[in-house]
DNA sequence: TTGAAATCTTGATAATTATCAAGAATTGGC
DNA sequence: GCCAATTCTTGATAATTATCAAGATTTCAA
């Protein structure tokens, strides 16, 4: 792979802490993809051959089941996905691609198993990262079973605008569909919950929100940190 | 604890293979508790300062958010709960209480943490069990978006079925209510989802339910291993 | 710059799910 | 075995969400 990512992935908490060589070893056998928009590179039921690294753009994770589909969660670079699928030698659970041009480096399973067993470093770092994940998912059913749409949208923007830099406005990284998608409804319903926002200070104009009135579109949506605090 | 459950929980995927100085120094601080039903052992929100093990009853994990209550999981023996909290040092995301009288082995998360840097093969086992998890829980995710309730309804209805044996009767072993929070539908929803299952050769009397037409039944739950097979 | 394709929005309507209010059935203590 | 308490079911109605059908807007390639 290029060198020049390299780093980037180094410091990503599952590897920032183990020893050179194992990670040189790792990245010996992995390579680098760039990967037009809105490939499909992994197909539910597929048996995990690759664990994916996130260089670079952005893959939507969704599922399909019964004529029906659904997103499960947007992967941002830095990140690793189906890691889960990796240790356990098992068939994904969901399909991803990209949604935009992304960058994506892929590491054969049979090396990050190798190097998991040998390697307690990163063996501590993978256990820290799957409870991370595992608790994204519980964060996630959580939210879909304990709010409505509106409420969904509400505390997506609000999480949003805090990871943007907390300046009022949130720009959409994904289009709107998706986001549909990954909140559990469709495209038309979004839309008439933007409406409903609307009088909590929420301004759309394409993919840029304006947040104008924080205060009362947080009483609307009362986040919690266990649902909605990523560090939590 | 008593000597006499010991076996049991030595036999968990996450004990097994482990080194016997080891789990015997876990275990020596361990304690074990009966506890009467409709206890609330933890509480969302809560650190992490044990890690549990149904030995013995069940245990409901619910959440609750703005007045709403909802079940996520049901615990039987023999398995571990929350370890992912205990893991990360995190509060717990979930509530747990026992459904009926149980059995539960408690082991300080200190304890799991020393272990699991030391002892690699527990290590390994850690991590079979989280990836496990948190395949489970996509699963659930992708159940409630991607079907009804009734669907929901017949996939747990033939799971449940094959789980206990494939006898043709499924004997709940919640109740309707615990089993509609679970489903995510209200109890009113659930009678009536069973109503709308009559045809498909749902009988109902109490508790035991007779699937009479399996094969209609699965032709409208249309199950997918990728969501309803436990071992995927 | 323009026009076709795609995305998004809006309206009308239908399906799904929840709520409220009784009544029926079941359970558990005495 | 009986009665009170709880759980479950049913009916009527409301709220939420989805679907279908246009129209408006945006995007992007020529």
């Amino acid at each position: 792979m290029r060198s020049i990512d390299l780093p980037l992935v180094r410091e990503l908490d599952l590897f920032a802490e183990m020893e050179e060589a194992n990670f040189d070893e790792l990245m010996q056998a992995a390579f680098l993809q760039r990967f037009p928009p809105q490939v499909q590179l992994i197909t539910e039921g597929d048996p995990a051959d690759f664990l994916y690294i996130m260089v670079e753009g952005g893959v939507e994770l969704f599922a399909a089941n019964g004529g029906r589909e659904t997103s499960i969660e947007i992967m941002r670079p830095v990140t690793t996905f189906i890691l889960a699928a990796v240790l356990r030698d098992a068939p994904f659970l969901m399909s991803g691609r990209t949604v935009e041009s992304s960058k994506i480096l892929m590491v054969p399973s049979e090396n990050v198993r190798a190097i998991f067993a040998r390697d307690q470093v990163f063996a501590r770092a993978v256990v820290r990262e799957l409870a991370a994940r595992y608790r994204g998912v519980v964060k996630s059913l959580k939210s879909h079973k304990l709010r409505n749409a509106v409420e969904r949208l509400a505390n997506y923007l609000l999480r949003t605008e805090t990871e943007q830099g907390g300046t009022g406005v949130v720009q959409l990284q994904i289009d709107k569909r998706t986001l549909a998608a990954l909140l559990g409804m469709t495209p038309e319903n979004l839309s008439r919950a933007f409406v409903t926002l609307k009088p909590y200070g929420v301004e759309v104009s394409g993919r840029e929100i304006r947040l104008t009135k924080i205060d009362d579109l947080r009483s609307l949506a009362k986040p919690s940190p266990l649902i909605d605090d990523p560090t939590t």
